[in-house]
DNA sequence: GGGTGTGAAACACTTCACAGCT
DNA sequence: AGCTGTGAAGTGTTTCACACCC
């Protein structure tokens, strides 16, 4: 099914933050050994990842910082606007709504949602706090392209429901629970439902991260750490 | 070098989440296909998750859930107490503070640590916020084993290694950026050093799962999701 | 010479089929 | 019969060696 490996999307986006980075130091030239030992991957991987997607570089020469980092923009998708909207608006909606960063790349904040009273109507960010019952009608006249999810575990897979209803085609979840990718309140009804059809879900769980620390603490041996070529 | 693979510690931690919540709703047995189901995995996965770990079910009945949640729980070293100080307390430091959930399994944060004078000596959650310099001094006299890490992206590798430093073994990382486990600001002296052997870093970062989301939506079938066990 | 791009080999992970216990 | 536990097969990912081009 995937014939490019998860993982290697990851190491993507780490290679572009890379070339971010390089670009802010005028830096225009640089190399899979280079790239491979500020991702901390192997330059066997750089190479590879890279090639999924085209062919980059020069040979002999390696790669020019702004081409590579346009091309890494291009094939992420980074080029165009993102509108996402923020279901929870809580202290972690509200730390993730101000967070630096996320309007790079244009991804734009166009609403914000809850259910709680208290939290409508205030405003966070310049938007107004909106009740979650009204997303399918704001996504009538708003195109909305990602909900972060930001509810408590408990509220998690009503509101994904309430992204996957309004037509919102990607959610990246921040509760600590699994999202079902189908209407799971209809006994009887598990299969793929339309409303699901098409929808990406991504993991952001900062609880997970807690606890896979915790098992590495102790178990430092299971943790792969990639050595860098060895440039003979 | 890893035997045990990284993505099935993940999946133990989502299974020890949907332990959690059968024993609330007093479900006291469970099976394979069962935590599947939840977990969004197949039944042959948990049940070779399992198996690296021991045998906690019994055949022909399955899996009872006070049992295989106590199992994991000692698996995952979740049966002892964890002294965590947050690095970074902007508002994602504050946020990760006062989310709920850290202090199950007796994850204590013991001490708050920045290097802005507007926050030092201010309190949150009950801590006085100190600064990064004395981290040193404070691990001589506090066991502290973790440090979660939420400073901007451009202090995050010096704060790792005040981090290193002081002694602490896990670094939860919430920056976007790669922590080198290594001395860096020694040029020539890029070996991995004493003070970061045996450290592991985890990261969790939203800016990157964000990206990813959005390749995704892009490129929805490179997106693999598993089905499950089809029950013959 | 030097560094990329890539088919092939090596390895890791997942899926499977079924033995074995209840 | 039912469901776990597990060696073996199958699949996917990483590593490697080297052809190729600057």
């Amino acid at each position: 099914m995937a014939e490019i490996p998860t993982a290697a999307i990851s190491r993507l986006v780490t290679y572009l933050r890379i070339l971010e980075q390089l670009e802010l130091q005028d830096v225009s030239r640089t190399s899979s050994t280079d790239l491979a030992e500020r991702a901390g991957v192997t330059a066997f991987q750089v190479r590879k990842d890279l090639a999924y997607f085209g062919r980059f570089g020069t040979r002999g020469m390696g790669y020019t910082v702004p081409i590579l980092k346009r091309e890494l923009v291009r094939v992420l998708g980074l080029n165009r606007t993102w509108n996402v909207v923020i279901v929870g608006v809580g202290r972690l909606g509200q730390a993730i709504a101000n967070y630096p960063g996320a309007s790079d790349y244009q991804f734009q904040y166009v609403g914000l949602f809850d259910v709680n009273p208290d939290l409508i109507g205030t405003q966070v960010r310049g938007l107004r706090v909106q009740h979650l019952d009204t997303l399918r009608d704001f996504t009538q006249t708003q195109t909305v392209d990602m909900g972060f999810l930001a509810v408590p575990p408990d509220r998690a897979q009503d509101a994904a429901q309430s992204l996957a209803d309004a037509g919102v085609k990607g959610i990246l979840n921040f509760a600590p629970t699994v999202i079902q990718p189908r209407t799971t309140d209809r006994p009887g009804h598990t299969d793929l439902s339309d409303e699901w059809r098409g929808v990406i879900v991504e993991n952001v769980d900062f609880l997970a991260g807690m606890k896979r620390l915790a098992f590495y603490i102790l178990n430092p041996h299971l943790k792969d750490a990639p050595t860098p070529e060895d440039p003979t």
